[in-house]
DNA sequence: CACAATTAAGTTGTGCACAACTAAATGGCG
DNA sequence: CGCCATTTAGTTGTGCACAACTTAATTGTG
């Protein structure tokens, strides 16, 4: 469907606003969940939902962090967090245990079996970008829109309803 | 952090690649979820999530579907659906039915309250499209691009790990 | 018509996201 | 020191995504 163009300041009707709406939440939301299901396959070799294994690039880059350090990296919270650690605990890949210089902060880092994981995971990003049939510079740039997109949704100041400007 | 370049055929090395992944999923992710967090504010005065926004909008669009086909547009399966569905209904916003002509369809439908709420509705897309900060050829172009991904994407031969070609 | 294969919806179980809450430890401040 | 606000994890409850399965209706084929 060719897209209308509506110049200036002129304003769009409001059931075509809600097509295009539809288009944008539609896509952005199939992409994630189509990106989830690719990740899904190639990371079923190595026991990792995409999630987990977010949480494990994170370890194996920093090596050992608190919940709340690895929760600011990934934007996730412990109610998150806790559960997915206890299962990677389970699955031997990290170990967490309190911090003794300040008892309120649990330090997960990747035990052995964790670390030798990464030997594995090397060739994950080689075969998602494959699949995305994307190259590196289509790749980077759209990283850098999503990021700023995701800064503007952060920091935006949505308008009220029927506002107290 | 400057990208790096490398020209032509050359390889990256693994732990750059693997840099570069979590920089990708991170930032898809994470738009994502920031989506849904200004959606789920804008949507609460509406009583609706994300999810159940989406199923609105198609419904608004067409009237009526089976269940298939709410899935078909929305790339959900009843597994999903079934339950939100179950929710809408007890909101009051749609009716499901038993299709007379195959028992085993259901058909879905908006009620009067559920019509009512498109009114309510169409000014989310303008607060959304404001908190995203992109002008309207930007938001063209990015969902272009994301449709572009999910294509790829769900079309994709993954390679196996070590594979009979 | 009988019967196997297919299709549609729903159910069950696992895992993630997030809000709201609790529990425990820490850090200030009078 | 005593006490309170803050910080960090964890828990609980709701809802979504998806795989695997069940149930019932329909279709196709002999």
């Amino acid at each position: 469907m060719a897209p209308k163009r509506y110049p200036g300041g002129m304003t769009m009707p409001a059931a075509d606003w809600l097509r295009l709406d539809q288009q944008i939440c539609f896509s952005l939301n199939a992409a994630s969940r189509a990106f989830g299901g690719v990740y899904r396959v190639v990371l079923k070799d190595l026991g990792l939902t995409y999630p987990q294994y977010l949480v494990m690039l994170v370890l194996w880059e920093h090596g050992e962090l608190p919940v709340k350090k690895l929760g600011e990296h990934l934007r996730l919270d412990s109610g998150t967090l806790s559960p997915l650690l206890k299962r990677l605990e389970a699955a031997g890949l990290v170990r967490r245990e309190r911090s003794a210089r300040d008892e309120r902060s649990v330090r997960v880092r990747p035990t052995g079996e964790g670390v030798a994981l990464r030997e594995r995971a090397v060739e994950v990003p080689r075969r998602i970008a494959a699949a995305t049939g994307f190259d590196l510079a289509e790749l980077q740039d759209l990283r850098s829109r999503l990021e700023r997109l995701t800064t503007a949704l952060d920091g935006a100041e949505l308008p009220e309803t029927a506002g107290r400007g």
